[in-house]
RNA sequence: GGUGGAAUACCCAAGCGGUCAAAGGGGCCAGACUGUAAAUCUGGUGGCUUAUGCCUUCGAAGGUUCGAAUCCUUCUUCCACCA
């Protein structure tokens, strides 16, 4: 019979970084009573495989699994290749155009389990796909459910009213949407289910699909939305503030060091296992400091700790103290260009690609931002010529930088 | 179906015959400052291999004019009101 923690423990790591629990009472009577009969609860969270990139702000509720995968419990995947090829409505203005083959789905399914892997134990979780229950459901079990929602209720929905008010389309399948999620529950059978703050109404569909199959209610464990690397909106890939959990642990470390003070203590919370004590005292003190310490700690995660470490001393000496980075990107320049070994230097920076255009060179050089050397010698004006050999580095801007190779 | 209105650079948005490569804001880029964070300040934000010069841009195509983002015609798309 498994042995799990006390009930007051297990609380203190469910609730860190949960924004709302849902009926919040009933959570600890579940855990007495998976306690006291030496069952693991049964833990869901359900994913459509629309071909993720998976980021942290997706890691934030499988952390949440993994925690309670270490509080003994049972983690319930729930692929939704099924709802995939509905799309997910919640918190959209309006309707997914693009359409899914089972193929991508099932494709999508597969890379999305191999970088799941890495946050949460897939040897102890089960994996469902959603359509081995849809996909043999009649028709009349299919009206059946849908009889349990009213249009009303399905209005309620803050991002249906929304579209209803706008006269945007709401599809009928859309409408199915949140009851698929719910009937995922009845069929898995699942005493909490973990989710961003949006999923409320759906969670709240489970629960009253589960009394109605006389089954015990789930409980909604709802994530705040993890804010991006810009520190305003949402992470996400199109919004290109992400950081990937596959990215290398040194692009990670530069994302980690750019991102605004005023995140850390959400990131810390969230993103960490570092207790909330230690993380009040770090951010009390120097902020690149406490910085340095939540990069490690996220980057140790998905790759090791030595790797962190290197990264850290690597940021330091490259950016944070203004040393030559270790991997310099080449800049061709064929032989044949050179005016008796020297280019202009807007040419020199159009033709490598530092700059987009000679008009965008020009501007570039007028304000000071290019130069060359290790020593960085500012370029003067856009008719300099300036010598080229092998190996010349060539700067535009702080970031921007290359190698001269020379080609025949 | 009817009547009005709108389409401007990455986004929002001025301009309504010349001084418009096109105000302002956001975003973005660069410089200063700094912890390559934020905030702040400054400059920039069509293109052209050498530029107080040339070329292309204001939904699309034509037209009027010495001259059009601005006026006219047709077309396309979106919005509002009416039926």
């Amino acid at each position: 019979m498994p042995t799990f923690p006390p009930v007051a423990d297990q609380l203190a790591v469910i609730r860190r970084g949960i924004e709302k629990i849902v009926p919040e009472e009933e959570l600890a009577q579940k855990l007495e009573q998976s306690l006291k009969t030496g069952t693991p609860l049964r833990i869901k969270y359900g994913i459509d495989p629309t071909g993720i990139d998976v980021h942290l702000g997706h890691t934030v509720p499988l952390r949440k699994l993994r925690q309670f995968q270490e509080l003994g419990h049972q983690a319930v995947l729930i692929i939704g290749n099924y709802t995939a090829l509905v799309g997910d409505p919640s918190g959209r203005d309006a309707a997914r155009t693009k359409k899914l083959t089972e193929e991508d789905v099932e494709r999508n399914a597969r890379d999305y389990l191999e970088q799941v892997g890495k946050v949460i134990d897939l040897s102890r979780t089960e994996i469902h796909r959603n359509g081995d229950w849809f996909a043999r459901m009649t028709f009349a079990q299919v009206l059946g459910l849908c009889g349990k929602v009213t249009v009303a209720q399905m209005l309620t929905r803050d991002d249906f009213a929304k579209r209803y008010a706008a006269n945007t389309p709401i599809y009928l399948h859309e409408c199915l949407y949140p009851l698929m999620q719910g009937w995922d529950s009845v069929e898995i059978k699942s005493d909490v289910e973990l989710g961003g703050t949006e999923q409320l109404y759906s969670f709240m569909l489970a629960r009253d699909l589960q009394r109605e199959q006389s089954l015990p209610q789930q409980i909604g464990v709802m994530s705040p939305i993890l804010v991006g690397t810009d520190g305003v909106r949402r992470m996400g890939k199109s919004l290109g503030n992400y950081i990937g959990i596959s990215e290398s642990p040194y692009d990670m470390m530069k994302k980690f060091m750019q991102i605004p003070d005023g995140v850390m203590r959400m990131y810390f919370e969230l993103l960490t296992n570092i207790p909330l004590t230690d993380v009040e005292a770090l951010l009390s003190g120097h902020p690149k400091e406490a910085k340095v310490r939540l990069a490690k700690s996220v980057i140790a995660e998905y790759h090791n700790a030595t790797a962190a470490d290197e990264a850290a001393d690597r940021w330091q000496r490259e950016i944070g103290g203004g040393g030559l980075p270790e991997e310099i990107p080449t800049l061709t320049v064929k032989r044949g260009d050179l005016k008796e070994g020297k280019l202009a230097a807007a040419v020199l920076l159009k033709s490598t690609g530092l700059c987009a255009s000679t008009s965008d060179a020009r501007r570039l050089i007028a304000q000071g931002g290019a130069s060359t050397g290790a020593e960085k010698t500012r370029m003067t004006s856009h008719d300099q010529p300036i010598d080229i050999v092998d190996g010349l580095l060539v700067w535009a801007g702080k970031k921007k930088f290359g190698k001269v190779e020379l080609q025949d």
